[in-house]
DNA sequence: ATTATATGTAAATTATTTTTTACATCAAGT
DNA sequence: ACTTGATGTAAAAAATAATTTACATATAAT
């Protein structure tokens, strides 16, 4: 039960309706990584974070909220 | 060997030369981990690093650099 | 001289993240 | 009817992060 939040499938949603795969793929991480993070069972490690950003092109704080 | 780098030295001593204990009790972790991130043993997890931001006032991507 | 604080190093243990594997349902397309 | 792609769930194993403990040196202050 992490205290950090996200926005990773309102942000694949509007990245052209990429999928869990998809985001996997380009992150470089298992589809299991994403499901997790999206589901908010654990808050990926800061290397996971950039990258996830990096996709979405935009910064760790607009993907991740802590508190 | 981990594919981030940290100002988490320099931002210290611009703090004021909060020593390392001083950081780590405000961040909520040991000496042990504050080492290892200065040292780039490995990098912390995201929620650390967000912590870490806040102890400085700045952004997770003031702090930490990714490649 | 001794006390206290800061830093360095190391190793075992615990906790958390990530991968791997497997199987299920659902919807769309052929 | 069948195949394909997307999502859901679960659980064991592997990898990585973090804690705990211990001891070392150095410096500054009393």
């Amino acid at each position: 039960m992490p205290s950090i939040t996200n926005h990773v499938r309102r942000l694949r949603f509007d990245a052209n309706e990429m999928s869990q795969k998809a985001l996997a793929d380009a992150v470089g991480v298992t589809r299991q990584t994403i499901i997790a993070i999206e589901k908010n069972k654990y808050s990926p490690s800061l290397e996971v974070a950039f990258k996830i950003a990096q996709v979405f092109g935009c910064s760790i704080e607009e993907v991740f909220f802590y508190q």
